[in-house]
DNA sequence: CCTCCTTCTGTTGCATGCCACAGCAACTTC
DNA sequence: GAAGTTGCTGTGGCATGCAACAGAAGGAGG
């Protein structure tokens, strides 16, 4: 998730069970669970690697994604509560603050603390968990499209409508919002990555 | 998922080491698999038992249901294949006879096709996945609910019009009656539990 | 230079034993 | 009879060894 280990690359068992000072169980038990959230891919009998998504299996999650997070939206809309709506405008600001700064990483995080608010607001523990969960498999491919030409800069936009329509409690709104400030970033990536590779890896 | 064990009965480790001749490893391993699946809970220090889900939680995962039913059905819909029409109009049919035949359990295996032809016409391998996994989740409540009043004849007519809205290539239609199908459901069901406990459990 | 076969190595899955810890119950004490 | 204490037991987590298996690499033969 913090993108030290680029995608595609091999996770050595034995030097993991180095790192931590562990055994193997904890080691292969750990791997397992990462590969069912998805942040890792095992290749029976060839290893277990860091998840290199292909063009296919990225937009699929990010049309998902698109999906939870507008529901987060309209339930958070509805449900509006005055807690929620306060942490979603501090970090809303955060956003704000880190953009001027130029600050891409920091937007990040403070970005996926706006996120986190949206979630929690639904008042849908169940949701929260697999909004985050999916969210941790894209995080990565997230971060990375951030660095593309003005992004931030309409992100940071889309973010305020968003917030503004959660605000003014209208759900539809909410919704088709958030759902599109997800999609946009997931066409823009694959688009990205199919320039820099010049090809359609699917 | 088939029923045989009572929600909140507690699974005994070293009698499924016995019934499936292995020892504690591949059951532990399992036990964990099924308890992030949701299908059993553990309870640190005390035991692993059969998933009991309040009515709260169980709320929850009939909103996320319907949320990725409808937008199963809403792709269906749009991406609509000849294959998937088919697939659909062949347990569409096995839903009327088992309806009219008056076989509840029949009716369920059947309507389970209905939807799963529905999940795999959204062309989306990851939410096919997820849709999958929670409805693997929510099997034994949903069974249980066709058991109410006339619910299986109400279902039939829903499926119907979600068959045709999707056919119709009504995207909109489509995910807001495969929505409002589940929820229904849901909603029942939780009236359900409530009537026959004699309370609300959260 | 290509192909097939053999060997070797790393991955996987499992068995088993050990230890720490928390829940539970029985027992003691007041 | 109530509350605190102590010991037991089951759970959970881990280390380690073993065996099966498949991929990979290297060698032999064409």
């Amino acid at each position: 998730m913090s993108g030290r280990l680029q995608p595609g690359e091999q996770l050595d068992v034995d030097a993991l069970c180095t790192e931590f000072a562990c055994s193997r169980t904890p080691v292969r038990e750990a791997l397992h669970q990462l590969s069912t959230s998805g942040l890792v891919q095992v290749r029976p009998k060839r290893g277990t690697f860091v998840a290199r998504l292909t063009v296919r299996e990225l937009t699929e999650r990010f049309e998902v994604m698109a999906e939870l997070e507008g529901m987060c939206a309209a339930l958070a809309a509805a449900r509006m509560s005055p807690e929620v709506v306060e942490r979603m405008h501090r970090h809303l600001a955060a956003c704000e603050e880190r953009c001027e700064a130029g600050d891409v990483d920091g937007y990040y995080d403070a970005n996926s603390e706006f996120h986190r608010a949206i979630y929690a607001g639904s008042g849908n523990a169940f949701l929260v968990a697999q909004a985050e969960s999916l969210q941790g498999m894209l995080e990565v491919y997230r971060r990375l499209q951030l660095r593309v030409g003005d992004r931030i800069r309409r992100s940071l936009a889309e973010h305020r409508a968003i917030a503004q329509a959660i605000v003014d409690g209208e759900a539809d709104e909410a919704r088709t919002r958030a759902r599109d400030h997800v999609m946009v970033q997931g066409d823009e990536f694959a688009e990205l990555v199919i320039r820099l590779q010049g090809r359609v890896l699917d």
